[in-house]
RNA sequence: GCGGGGGUCGCCAAGCGGUCAACGGCGCGAGGCUUAGGACCUCGUCCCAUAGGGGUUCGCAGGUUCGAAUCCUGUCCCCCGCACCA
C-alpha cells in the first residue's frame, strides 16, 4: 500500500474505526515501525513484558499489562528514543504437558477450556501433543497483540525449553555461569510425591489438594529406658517442650516399632508408610502394641528433667503426626482439656490402671510470657470459652488458634529456661528444633496439611529428595548487591513498590530451581534435572537482543549449543568474537550480536502484574546482578494491579471473563486501549468498565471531528484573551500529560490528554463565541493528536493525515508545554470572568430570582494599591493587619477613604495570610468589557461593567463598595 | 503476627498542611439543541439561605497547628503478599 493511498477515503463519512485501525496496522507494517534496529548515537529504550505461559490465550488482564508497556514504548519513541518492545513464549514446566495428557484422556473440562478460548471443536484433539500447544498459542498471542496494536518486534520472538536449541544453549550458559560463581547449590528438599508414578506430584497433576505443600513437624524422641526405644511425638511447636507434663496416645490405635540407623522408634501404624519416604533406611521390627498397652509407661522427654507418663487421650488421631502427642497443658488447649478430662474421671484412671494421686498431681508448667495473657494461656482459654471436653473439637481448634498465634508472634520464652530464656517465641522455635535435632533428641518430619490426590488417584506423600538444586538467593552477599541495584540503578513504578522489593529480597531464601518432570532445559551438569520455569527466565531479556540473529537464520544450532564463548562475549564482553566463531557462526555475526546487546541493554522498563514482585521480578534482579556488569542491570521495574471487570473480580464462574480477542471483537482496538488506559494506574486493582469501552466510541468520534474538521467560523490576526487562555491551558495539560506518561500513570495521562483537553476546547468555543482563531485551532488539533498518540495510535494516525500532514502521528515529537508568555495573566483573566459568573449564579440561587440585568463593579484603584502593598509585605514576611494599615495610611490617596480603607486593609491582611493573593496584573474593566457578550450569553441577561466610583447614576444596591481586586461587586436587577 | 497498600460527597476515584464543600467519570435532576428520542453542550447534585453567605463533612476517637481530608497517637475495618506455583 502506498503511504498516501489511505488519505481519507471516508472523509465526510462516518468515522469507520475498524477500517482506520486496519489501515494503520498495514501502514506500520509497511513502514517497519515495529522492527527495531540499533541506531548508534540514538538513545535506546528497551521495554519488556514478562513473556506469558502458552497454555491460554491472552485475557483482558494480560492486555492491561501489555498495553501499559506499549503506552510507555510509544511515548518514549515520541521523545526521540529508539525503542524496542519484543515478545516471546514461555512453555517451561508441567502445565502444558499435563493439559495435553488430559486432552488425550478426553477430559471434558480441559476440552471445554480450549473451546472457551476460541479453539474450534474439531481442532481440539490436536492439542493432545504438547508441541501443538507450543505451535498454536503463540500464533494466537501474536494475532491478538497485533490487533491491539502493540509495537512488538516479532522477529525476536522465541519459545523456551530444549525444544528451542538456541534458547536452550543460552540457559545452559547462564547456569554454568551461575554455577561457576557458586550460586547454584545442592541440598535436601521435601517434595510432594506420587508414590504410584514415582515422581514429584506438581500442582497441575493433582486432582485434589492444589496448592497444598508440606508442613514441618518436629518429632520429639521420648525415650523409654526400659525398652530402649523412643516414642516419636510430632509437634509443630518444639519450643514448648519445656512444658511437657505427659504423653498422649490413642488407646484404641495400634503402634508399631521401626528401626532407623540403630534406633528403635514407635509410631502409630497408619503413619508407617509416610516414614518410608522420609527416612531411609527404615524397617519394621515386627514389635507392635495397642495404645492401651503403652498407657502408664514413663518416658524421658528432652528439655525436661522428669520422667513423664503416657496417658490415654481420645482426641489423639493417627491421621495427624505420629499418633503420639507430647502434652503441654500450659500452652495447648487440647492437652489441658484432655488432662482435666482424665483427672476428673476416676473410673477412667482406674480402668487404665493409673494412680489417681499421681495424675491429679500433674500441673501445667508456665514457659511463655505473652503480653496480655496469663502464664498459662491454655488454662485461661479453656475456662474463658467454657470448653467442657476434649471432644469439643471446634471450640478447641479455635482456642488453639488464638493461643498459638498470640504466643508465637508476641510471646517470649520465660527467662529461666535453658538456651532460649528471654528469646522471642518465633526465634526460640528454630533454636530449639536445631538444638534437639543436633543432640539426636528429635527429627524433622513433613506432613501434608491437607489431602493430595494425583490425577491417577494416588494419595500424595512427602518425600525428601537429597539432590535438589537451589539458587542461593539466601546468600547475604548476593542480597546485598541486589539491594544496591535497587538503590543505584532501578527506578520503581510506582515508587512505593521499592519497599516491597526490599522486603522480598530480605526474606527470600534458597530457591529450588530444578524439577524432575515437565518441559525445560536440562541442568547442564546433572541432566536428570530440568530447570524450572521461574529459573530459566531471569535474564532472557538479553536474549531478545540477539534472538533474531540466531533463530530462523542460517546459523546452525550445533554451532551455538554449548558455545559458552559466544554468550560470554556477546553479553559480558569476555574474550574475543574470534574465540566463539564456529561453523555457521561467523565473526561478523557475533560482532553484530554484541552491537545489538550493547545498544539495547539494559532493560529500561519491565512492566508486569504485581504478583511477580515476590518471585520473577526479584529473581530477575538477582540474576542480572550476579551475571552482568552494573551498567547492564535493570533500570525500571513497573508493576500494576489486577484487572477487574465492571468492578468485579474476573472469573470464569461469574461469566465475566473476557479474553483480549473478545474485547477486540466487541470494542475494537482503539476503545479497548482507551478502556485499558482508563482502567487504572498504580498498584490498585484496575477496573475495565465495559460500558465505558462501548460508550467511548462516541467521544472518540466527536474528538476526531473536532481535531480534523476546521471550525465553521474562524478568524485570524490578534489573539484575544480567550485565545491566550486556551493556549495557556493546553500548555499546562501538555506538561501534566507528559509527566504522567513518564511516571507510567496512564489514567492520569488520559485524563489530561483527552478529557481535560476536550473540556478546555469546549469552554474555549463558548468563550470565543464560536469565532475560533485559526492558529489556535491548529495548535489545539496538533496537541490533541500528539498527546493522545501513545494511547490510541491508530486513530491519531488517521487524524494526523486528515489534517493534511505527512507521515505518522507516532513519528512526531511529544510536545513540550511551551506556555505563551502571558499565560499567567490569561489564566487570571479567565478566573476573574468565571468568578463573576459563579458569584452571579450563587446570587441567583440564593434569591431565587432571574436577573434582567447584572451590573459588575470593579474595585477602585486604592483597593488595588492596598492589595499590592499587602503582597509586598507578605513577600518580606512582615504582613499583619497592623503593619498593613500603618503602611497604607501613609498614602494620601488611600487615607482619604478613612475607615473604609482601614477595614479593607484589615480584611486583606487576614485573607492573604490564609490564601493566595488575587492577580494584580489583570486590567479588570477591560477584561470584563471584552468578555461582556460572553457573560451575557452565560448569564442570559444584560451585563454592564462599571469602574467603582464611576457609576453614581446607576442603582448598585451598595454592591459597588464590596468590589475587591479579583472579586468585583455585583448587583443583580430582577424584575418580577 | 510481619511487610505493603487502603478507608473521601450514591458508585468509581483524585487530593495528602492553607487556593477544599473537596478534580474527573458514572448515576441522578434541570435547561439548551432537536419533529421526537438518542447523542451533544450547559447548569445543578451534603444541609440551610430572597445577595455572592452560613453550617456540618473526608472510617472512629483524641492531639499538634493561627489553620488538617492532608501531620501525630490510639482504635475499628478492608485489600495484597508471607514463596518454591506458573
Amino acid at each position: 500500500m502506498a503511504p498516501d493511498s489511505d488519505a481519507d477515503p471516508e472523509q465526510g463519512e462516518d468515522l469507520d474505526l475498524a477500517a482506520v485501525e486496519e489501515r494503520a496496522a498495514a501502514a506500520w507494517d509497511e513502514q517497519g515501525l515495529h522492527e527495531a534496529e540499533p541506531e548508534p548515537g540514538t538513545e535506546s529504550f528497551f521495554a519488556t513484558y514478562p513473556y506469558s505461559y502458552m497454555n491460554a490465550v491472552p485475557h483482558i488482564g494480560h492486555a492491561y499489562t501489555m498495553a501499559r508497556t506499549d503506552f510507555m514504548v510509544r511515548f518514549q519513541r515520541m521523545l526521540g528514543k529508539n525503542t524496542l518492545f519484543p515478545f516471546a513464549y514461555h512453555v517451561t514446566g508441567t502445565p502444558i504437558v499435563a493439559a495435553a495428557e488430559r486432552i488425550q484422556e478426553g477430559d471434558e473440562d480441559q476440552i471445554d477450556q480450549l473451546v472457551d478460548q476460541g479453539i474450534p471443536e474439531d481442532e481440539v484433539e490436536d492439542f493432545d501433543d504438547p508441541e501443538h500447544w507450543i505451535e498454536s498459542f503463540p500464533k494466537l498471542w501474536q494475532r491478538d497483540a497485533d490487533d491491539l496494536g502493540l509495537m512488538i518486534d516479532w522477529r525476536r520472538d522465541f519459545h523456551t525449553t530444549d525444544l528451542n536449541p538456541f534458547y536452550d544453549a543460552f540457559v545452559r550458559w547462564q547456569f554454568r555461569q551461575l554455577e561457576d560463581e557458586g550460586l547454584v547449590r545442592r541440598g535436601e528438599h521435601p517434595v510432594v510425591w506420587d508414590p504410584v508414578e514415582g515422581s514429584v506430584l506438581s500442582d497441575h497433576d493433582r486432582r485434589e489438594g492444589e496448592g497444598v505443600s508440606p508442613e514441618e513437624y518436629t518429632l520429639i524422641k521420648l525415650h523409654d529406658p526400659e525398652g530402649d526405644r523412643h516414642l516419636l511425638a510430632a509437634t509443630l511447636r518444639p519450643e514448648t517442650m519445656f512444658g511437657q507434663t505427659n504423653v498422649w496416645i490413642d488407646p484404641e490405635e495400634t503402634y508399631v516399632e521401626l528401626e532407623h540407623e540403630g534406633e528403635r522408634w514407635v509410631v502409630a501404624e497408619p503413619v508407617v508408610d509416610a516414614f518410608g519416604y522420609q527416612f531411609d533406611p527404615i524397617e519394621e521390627t515386627g514389635q507392635t502394641w495397642t495404645g492401651r498397652e503403652l498407657v502408664g509407661l514413663r518416658v524421658e522427654a528432652p528439655a525436661t528433667d522428669r520422667r513423664i507418663p503416657v496417658l490415654p487421650g481420645s482426641f489423639v488421631s493417627a491421621e495427624v503426626g505420629t499418633g503420639i502427642v507430647t502434652s503441654v497443658p500450659s500452652d495447648a488447649p487440647d492437652d489441658y482439656r484432655a488432662l482435666l478430662d482424665l483427672q476428673q474421671d476416676p473410673d477412667r484412671m482406674e480402668a487404665f490402671g493409673l494412680d489417681p494421686e499421681e495424675i491429679q498431681a500433674i500441673e501445667p508448667i508456665a514457659i511463655i510470657d505473652t503480653p496480655g495473657m496469663g502464664d498459662l494461656p491454655a488454662v485461661d482459654v479453656v475456662a474463658e470459652r467454657s470448653i467442657e471436653s476434649q471432644a469439643d473439637r471446634q471450640a478447641l481448634e479455635e482456642a488453639k488458634e488464638e493461643v498459638y498465634k498470640r504466643g508465637f508472634y508476641e510471646g517470649t520464652m520465660k527467662p529461666e529456661l535453658a538456651r532460649v530464656g528471654g528469646d522471642p517465641v518465633q526465634e526460640a522455635k528454630d533454636t530449639v528444633q536445631d538444638w534437639l535435632v543436633a543432640e539426636g533428641e528429635a527429627e524433622v518430619f513433613y506432613e501434608l496439611a491437607d489431602e493430595v490426590v494425583s490425577r491417577g488417584g494416588a494419595e500424595g506423600v512427602v518425600k525428601i529428595v537429597d539432590d535438589q538444586w537451589f539458587m542461593a538467593y539466601g546468600d547475604e552477599d548476593w542480597k546485598h548487591e541486589v539491594h544496591r541495584a535497587f538503590e543505584e540503578t532501578i527506578d520503581c513504578f510506582p515508587e512505593d513498590v521499592e519497599q516491597q522489593f526490599d522486603h522480598v529480597v530480605d526474606w527470600l531464601d534458597d530457591w529450588a530451581c530444578t524439577r524432575a518432570t515437565g518441559l525445560g532445559t536440562k541442568l547442564p551438569w546433572d541432566d536428570q534435572w530440568i530447570i524450572e520455569s521461574l529459573s530459566d527466565s531471569t535474564i532472557y531479556m538479553a536474549y531478545y537482543t540477539i534472538a533474531h540473529l540466531l533463530e530462523d537464520t542460517d546459523v546452525e544450532a550445533d554451532d551455538v549449543y554449548d558455545n559458552d564463548e559466544l554468550f560470554s562475549y556477546v553479553f559480558l564482553g569476555e574474550g574475543e568474537a574470534a574465540d566463539a566463531t564456529k561453523g555457521s557462526l561467523t565473526e561478523d555475526r557475533i560482532e553484530r550480536m554484541r552491537e545489538e546487546f550493547l545498544h539495547w541493554y539494559p532493560v529500561d522498563f519491565r512492566n508486569s502484574g504485581k504478583d511477580l514482585i515476590q518471585n520473577h521480578l526479584t529473581f530477575m534482579v538477582f540474576n542480572h546482578v550476579a551475571l552482568f556488569d552494573q551498567e547492564h542491570w535493570p533500570r525500571g521495574l513497573s508493576v500494576n494491579g489486577w484487572v477487574t471487570i465492571d468492578g468485579e473480580k474476573m472469573s470464569k464462574s461469574k461469566g465475566n471473563f473476557i479474553t483480549l480477542r473478545e474485547a477486540l471483537d466487541e470494542f475494537g482496538a482503539t476503545a479497548t486501549r482507551l478502556g485499558l488506559a482508563n482502567a487504572g494506574e498504580g498498584l490498585d486493582d484496575a477496573n475495565f468498565d465495559r460500558e465505558f469501552a462501548s460508550n467511548v466510541d462516541r467521544r472518540l468520534r466527536r474528538w476526531h471531528e473536532q481535531v480534523t474538521r476546521p471550525p465553521e467560523h474562524t478568524r485570524s490576526g490578534e489573539l484575544t484573551s480567550a485565545d491566550r487562555w486556551l493556549l495557556a491551558r493546553l500548555a499546562e495539560l501538555t506538561g501534566q500529560a507528559r509527566q504522567a506518561y513518564e511516571d507510567a500513570m496512564f489514567r492520569s495521562a488520559l485524563q489530561s490528554a483527552f478529557f481535560d483537553v476536550m473540556s478546555a476546547w469546549n469552554r474555549y468555543r463558548r468563550r470565543a463565541l464560536g469565532e475560533i482563531h485559526e492558529d489556535v485551532w491548529e495548535t489545539f488539533a496538533d496537541r490533541a493528536i500528539r498527546l493522545l498518540t501513545p494511547i490510541v495510535p491508530h486513530l491519531t494516525r488517521h487524524a494526523w493525515r486528515e489534517g493534511g500532514h505527512e507521515g505518522h502521528a507516532i513519528d512526531q515529537a511529544f510536545p513540550e508545554p511551551e506556555p505563551p508568555e502571558d499565560a499567567q495573566a490569561a489564566r487570571a483573566a479567565e478566573e476573574l470572568i468565571q468568578q463573576v459568573i459563579d458569584d452571579t449564579r450563587d446570587i441567583e440561587q440564593a434569591t431565587g430570582e432571574t436577573p434582567d440585568e447584572v451590573r459588575v463593579f470593579t474595585a477602585p484603584d486604592w483597593k488595588h494599591a492596598i492589595v499590592e502593598t499587602a503582597v509586598q509585605l507578605e513577600d518580606k514576611g512582615e504582613l499583619n493587619p497592623g503593619s498593613l494599615t500603618g503602611r497604607v495610611m501613609q498614602n494620601d490617596a488611600i487615607k482619604q477613604h478613612g475607615s473604609d480603607a482601614a477595614d479593607f486593609a484589615q480584611s486583606t491582611a487576614e485573607k492573604l495570610s490564609r490564601g493566595p493573593a488575587p492577580s494584580l496584573d489583570v486590567d479588570e474593566p477591560a477584561v470584563l468589557e471584552e468578555a461582556r457578550t460572553f457573560l451575557e450569553q452565560e448569564l442570559d441577561c444584560t451585563v454592564r461593567v462599571f469602574r467603582a466610583g464611576e457609576a453614581e447614576d446607576v442603582e448598585d444596591g451598595g454592591k459597588a463598595d464590596r468590589a475587591e481586586p479579583g472579586r468585583p461587586g455585583i448587583y443583580v436587577e430582577a424584575s418580577a
